[in-house]
RNA sequence: GGGGGCGUGGUGUAGCUGGCCUAACACGCGGCCCUGUCAAGGCCGAGAUCGCGGGUCCGAAUCCCGUCGCUCCCGCCA
């Protein structure tokens, strides 16, 4: 019942307790109906609609100003409320059991045409969206967008508040870091030739807070990455960010656990968790079961192994791979068995896509066994296979045989081709999973040199630091990702808090001395003084509300995002700089466009 | 960097095995009519040369080549 100089009630808030009041609404037409008699306005603001009539024979100045509105005009209008005539509720409506008798009308601001409607939900090509992303946010999709954001934000404060964990801000002109994505420069004026960057994330700088002895912190952060867009990538986004200190990794995910558990069910009622507590799966069992580190539990189709089954096959192809030390993995499509030849193709070139070499299917159809490698199974280990995979008559498996990595991969796309193919994912669950057991560095065939999996302040599983210089690549860390019906949530873990040990790991990972110190000096020298063991994580918030609003891309619950070409359509930016500002910047282009 | 899809009035689509397209339909827009509608209704009307450039052809929105833009995916995203 907020009221201000323009209004004495929300349009959405009028009721039938209203009747008989003098009331005044501003807001925007959201439609118009001229009877030749009465008018009737539709007047909306965030809180909804609500009808207002124009009667030439109540009020003759008003029905003339109300004859003139259009959609989208900005008005303020004085009135009184009235119970409907009977029959002529509108049982749609929240405010539909009443109207508002217009006694005077003003036009605040007129407004042109609209690009598209504003009062409907219908398509309209992103790119006009974006360049008028003020009359997009207009729309209801984009209002409900905007207030799931805000609902989830504030859960979050106020979930992490009464725990003991402080907000605290970082800055946003930082410094650049070595590996991880691209970072995006900002050039100093004062200093020529030298850069902030914008962070990738707060993570050195939250490091530093639990150093500060600031124990629980959070933050709703903005981070930078200059990386090339996909759906559910922005080059700036949202986490909430969040490190503790005097944790194990497990006190760490019940916080995180306990914040879902709770915030789903709050903020989108229509979401049902699948099982909690989250299920935990080791990355090595999260890449042989389902082929890919951030599982859709939503459904089965597991990955099987077959290489057992295929021993002593006499496919080539079978035989090589195993020969060679590789794999034959397989998942099971239920009731695909009848796909055509065009079909299979099809699923080839996509296996292909993947990175595969191929693909074998075996086909359990009423008449047998069919499929492009079915002259090659034996009957014994059609049976088996089928035993293995738990297929049924009607069903196709869909065989690769390759390197685990690459097996893994292929089947773990198909599966979610399949996913969305066969409708096998209940929108309205959520699969929240914890994936655990990380490892700690992988192998850079291109560079020739080991990168840390998750990131160098990770802490290496105690047991594995020895092996750091022997066998690196066989080491696990203490890094947990949350995922949700398949996405990526977050990730985190816990983090060094030695000098000794973090400086070995930049060592592992190719730093030299010099650019340790240059780098990360200034961390190094804060672990001397009394670093407490921490962890942390930090949860995409983008992510989480493009999930729980059901909504295909990113950009759908960004206010204001950039498009595939990390272009702001509607500000034309980034835009040339003007010569005195690049002069300033001690900055002279190179002559490309 | 690579691959797929799309590009027709303000918006969404149809047409796209070339000629009947002087480009259709819906929404929106403008005018008129109508005192109870609420996706109001009726009548009338304006508005696109089919992303851009080139080519083939007697003839192209429709075929070919190039190019630009948007989008999805791979690479990339500690």
């Amino acid at each position: 019942m907020e009221a201000s100089m323009y209004k004495t009630i929300r349009c959405g808030d009028v009721r039938a307790g209203d009747i008989g009041k003098e009331v005044t609404l501003a807001g925007w037409v959201d439609r118009w109906r001229d009877h030749g008699g009465v008018i009737f306005l539709d007047i909306r603001d965030r809180w909804g609609v609500v009808q207002v009539t124009a009667n030439p024979e109540l009020a003759a100045a008003a029905h003339e100003t109300a004859a003139r509105l259009r959609n989208e005009f900005v008005v303020q209008i004085r009135g009184i409320v009235r119970r409907r005539p009977a029959g002529m509720e509108n049982p749609n409506l929240a405010t539909g059991e009443v109207e508002v008798e217009s006694r005077e009308v003003e036009v605040l601001n007129a407004a042109l045409t609209p690009p598209f409607n504003i009062n409907e939900e219908s398509p309209v090509d992103e790119n006009v969206r974006l360049k008028y992303r003020y009359l997009d946010l207009r729309r209801e999709r984009l209002q409900k967008n905007l207030v799931l954001r805000h609902k989830i934000t504030k859960f979050m404060r106020d979930y992490l508040d009464p725990l003991g964990f402080i907000e605290v801000e970082t800055p946003i002109l930082f410094k650049t870091t070595p590996e991880g994505a691209r970072d995006y420069l900002v050039p100093s004026r004062v200093h020529p030739g030298c850069f902030y960057a914008l962070p990738q994330s707060p993570q050195q700088l939250k490091q530093l807070l639990m150093v500060a002895g600031v124990e629980r912190y959070f933050q709703i952060a903005r981070c930078f990455r200059d990386e090339d867009q996909r759906g559910d990538r922005q080059p700036e986004f949202t986490q909430l960010d969040l490190e503790m200190s005097f944790v194990h990794r497990d006190d760490v995910l019940d916080i995180i656990e306990g914040l879902f558990t709770e915030l789903i069910p709050a903020v989108a009622p229509h979401k049902k968790i699948q099982q909690t507590p989250f299920p935990r799966l080791t990355w090595t069992d999260a890449m042989n079961r389902y082929g890919i580190d951030k599982p859709d539990l939503r459904f089965g189709m597991e990955l099987c192994d077959a290489s057992g089954v295929f021993a002593k096959s006499e496919f080539k192809v079978f035989q090589e791979a195993l020969k060679s030390g590789g794999v034959i993995k397989c998942i099971s499509v239920p009731g695909c068995a009848a796909y055509s030849r065009k079909d299979v193709d099809d699923l080839m070139a996509f296996a292909r896509e993947q990175g595969g070499q191929g693909l074998a299917t075996v086909a359990y159809t009423g008449e047998g066994v069919k499929g492009s490698v079915a002259k090659f199974v034996a009957a014994g280990e059609a049976a088996a296979l089928k035993q293995l995979t738990g297929a049924a008559d009607g069903d196709l498996i869909l065989l690769v045989a390759d390197t685990i990595m690459t097996a893994n991969k292929v089947l773990g796309a198909l599966r979610l081709l399949f996913r969305d193919r066969l409708n096998l994912a209940d929108k309205n669950k959520i699969s929240l999973v914890w994936i655990l057991d990380f490892p700690m560095f992988h192998w850079n065939e291109e560079e020739k040199r080991w990168e840390a999996e998750h990131h160098a302040f990770t802490m290496p599983k105690e047991a594995d630091l020895p092996k750091i210089d022997t066998d690196p690549g066989s080491m696990l860390s203490d890094a947990y990702d949350l995922v949700i019906n398949g996405t990526e949530l977050g990730s985190g873990s816990i983090r060094i808090h030695r000098a000794d040990i973090q400086h070995k790991v930049f060592e592992r990972i190719g730093l030299s001395e010099e650019e340790i110190r240059g780098r990360f000096g200034h961390l190094l020298e804060a672990f001397e003084y009394g670093a407490p063991p921490h962890g942390g994580m930090a949860p995409g918030i983008d992510r989480l509300a493009m999930v729980l609003a059901d909504e295909p891309n990113i950009r759908e619950v960004i206010a204001f995002p950039k498009n595939q070409q990390a272009l702001d359509v509607m500000a034309d930016a980034p835009s040339p700089a003007d010569p005195r500002q690049l002069k300033e910047l001690h900055i002279r282009l190179l002559d490309e466009r």
